[in-house]
DNA sequence: CACTTGACCTGTCCGC
DNA sequence: TGCGGACAGGTCAAGT
């Protein structure tokens, strides 16, 4: 569910909302959730202050006092909901998904010196939620592989399209799924930028010219930064920190629109499949060049 | 090493 | 209304 401008959405709420606040009690209903020694690490947190939430590639890290840093992945149900000391009744927010909290999907609870609270949901379960020291969180795996930030200032076209040389011979979309390329695009976000940049989403990395690439690069930002502004895209479950949905999808080109008209031919938006996942294309804007 | 596919889970929607 | 199957925004472990 959330790509980078969701989990950056998630992140400055989160900001806003829990840093200074003390962990006074930590709950877990899985310990798929929150795999690392889960009853040692629950008690372990109380006490703890939050002094930061940053955000790489879709993984949030909130960082503790004592220097441990939760880290978590929201996968693709994933929701971190914060809630004051009055929680919202069921659908009392008209623009928020969800009522009462924890709910039957609540996987880890902190609760707060102060009787507010911070709910991590996850109704299929791939995400999780662990304790690292903040100084081993480079050498997370993933860490390590994931590829550079895509808004990062230093960023360029350049440094993007060096980024795909390992991968001359799978599809672009592929390669852009591909979080060791760069970091921070899901599904969502790689039909958007294809149909922007007028680009099949099967044609080989290697057929790709230079000039594609710096097209890929400037819709990437463009794409990445409104949606951020937008909120995110809520498809299904994905909602900010304070439970409220973002409203990208009402700006979305071609995701979800599946037989809507293309806005800037009018041709019927088609969904096939494309790397295991479902894909969105105008068939006239996005033509493929197959190689000679 | 590069590339593809299936598995991890639960819920929902669609066709019969 | 019930039931089976396909599908859902991410990643990783296997397979070739």
């Amino acid at each position: 569910m959330p790509e980078l401008p969701e989990v950056e959405t998630v992140r400055t709420g989160l900001e806003r909302l829990i840093v200074g606040r003390t962990i006074a009690d930590v709950s877990f209903d899985t310990p798929k959730s929150f795999p690392n020694d889960s009853e040692k690490v629950a008690q372990f947190l109380v006490g703890m202050q939050v002094q930061g939430v940053r955000r790489r590639a879709k993984v949030l890290m909130i960082d503790l006092s004592s220097a441990y840093t939760l880290v978590t992945h929201l996968k693709m149900t994933g929701q971190l909901v914060y809630r004051g000391k009055q929680n919202f009744g069921a659908g009392h927010p008209t623009d928020s998904l969800i009522g009462e909290l924890p709910d039957r999907s609540t996987r880890v609870t902190l609760t707060f010196a102060d009787g507010s609270c911070l709910y991590f949901n996850d109704q299929r379960k791939f995400g999780w939620m662990m304790l690292y020291p903040t100084l081993e969180v480079p050498n997370i795996d993933f860490m390590k592989r994931v590829g550079p930030e895509p808004l990062e200032e230093d960023f360029t076209a350049a440094t993007f399209a060096a980024c795909f040389v390992r991968r001359k011979n799978t599809n672009i979309k592929a390669a852009l799924l591909d979080q060791t390329v760069v970091a921070g695009v899901g599904n969502i976000y790689a039909d958007e930028v294809l149909w922007g940049a007028k680009i099949h989403p099967l044609t080989l990395v290697k057929d790709l010219s230079y000039s594609q690439f710096e097209l890929l690069f400037t819709e990437l930002q463009y794409v990445l930064r409104l949606s951020i502004e937008k909120g995110g895209s809520t498809d299904r479950n994905y909602v900010d920190a304070e439970g409220k949905k973002g409203s990208y999808l009402s700006f979305a080109k071609v995701f979800r629109r599946e037989n809507l008209p293309c806005p800037r031919c009018g041709t019927s938006i088609v969904k096939t499949r494309v790397a295991g996942r479902g894909t969105h294309t105008c068939p006239k804007c996005q033509k493929l060049h197959l190689a000679k």
